[in-house]
DNA sequence: CACCATGTTCCTTG
DNA sequence: CCAAGGAACATGGT
């Protein structure tokens, strides 16, 4: 369930679920999912704990945690890769398949799972420092962003747009969908050389990026979901259809996976291409 | 069987 | 030295 407005929805989900409540147990059930990738350490380190806060950094959940009687915190640090899921369940009730990692709650049980094991749950937490701004937040705006499209950490990029996207330094949380839907609302190509947008297309991509996400966020936010996965209505909101809301899914994304089909915009057809070893849509006349 | 999939990291290529 | 492309990771859906 991977991009910004997913993990944001999750996060606003688990923190009153989490907030104030004890580790009795933590179990690892695939070690390299954990970070350290001892099971026996990882256990250990978070036995006791009690969740301070659930937060949200780019695609990742930071759990801030303290030992009881300790000062100082612990930063537990997740990540859902492709396809990692989270939630508390009823102790008893059965583990899912690809169950990676437990804990044992005061109130319930705490599951990581994650079909494919991309997904991490780590101690170690520099992988934060690479992240570039919040484009949700007011550090993120056209002005600065100028100079660092241009770039690839110091030397120059040359790339599309649409893959420069992708890059977690640059910005934080956007992921293969949202850069198709955040450039087709920009009216952008995603063919077009990042170096070679001009200050107006840079505005209006930023506040494209902004809305996209906003949106997507106040969507997944509305309906009920259901993050165990078990349902038509899984925390998977931007995927797959609700069987009671069988437009929902059409009306969420305007090109993402839609090739073939009219622009909702102008009505000429969704196309897809490969940049980078992945799928981009868009519109070829309207996004110029 | 073939190809595709929301992500990140590592290795190779040019 | 370096940017960019591709493979790998692992499993499932179509």
């Amino acid at each position: 369930m991977p991009e910004l407005p997913e993990v944001e929805v999750l996060c606003r989900h688990l923190a009153p679920l989490l907030q104030g409540h004890t580790i009795l147990q933590a179990s690892v059930r695939r070690a390299k999912i954990v970070r350290p990738d001892t099971p026996g350490a990882f256990q250990e380190q978070l036995q006791g704990a009690r969740f301070q806060s659930v937060t949200r950094r780019g695609k990742y959940l930071v759990f801030t945690l303290e030992l009881p009687g300790q000062t100082g915190v612990i930063t537990l640090l997740g990540h859902l890769g492709m396809t990692g899921r989270m939630f508390v369940q009823t102790v008893g009730e059965p583990l899912p398949k690809h169950t990676a990692v437990t804990l044992l709650l005061d109130n319930g049980r705490f599951i990581f799972e994650d079909t494919r094991y991309f997904g991490r749950l780590t101690l170690e937490t520099k992988a934060l420092g690479a992240l570039g701004p919040e484009p949700l937040s007011p550090d993120f705006n056209a002005m600065m962003w100028a100079g660092k499209l241009r770039k690839n950490g110091r030397s120059r990029s040359r790339q599309p747009i649409k893959v420069r996207l992708l890059d977690q330094s640059l910005v934080a949380g956007i992921g293969n969908i949202y850069a198709s839907e955040a450039l087709h609302v920009a009216g952008i190509s995603p063919k077009r050389r990042a170096n070679r947008l001009d200050p107006a297309e840079i505005q209006t991509l930023v506040r494209a990026i902004r809305r996209v996400l906003r949106t997507a966020i106040a969507g997944g936010s509305t309906i009920p979901l259901d993050f165990a996965g078990r349902g038509s209505r899984d925390g998977l909101f931007y995927y797959g259809q609700a069987a009671d809301t069988p437009d929902y899914y059409e009306e969420r994304l305007r090109v993402y996976d839609r090739a073939g089909q009219a622009c909702p915009r102008c009505g000429q057809l969704i196309r897809r291409m490969v940049q980078a070893s992945r799928s981009t849509y868009y519109c070829p006349s309207c996004q110029k």
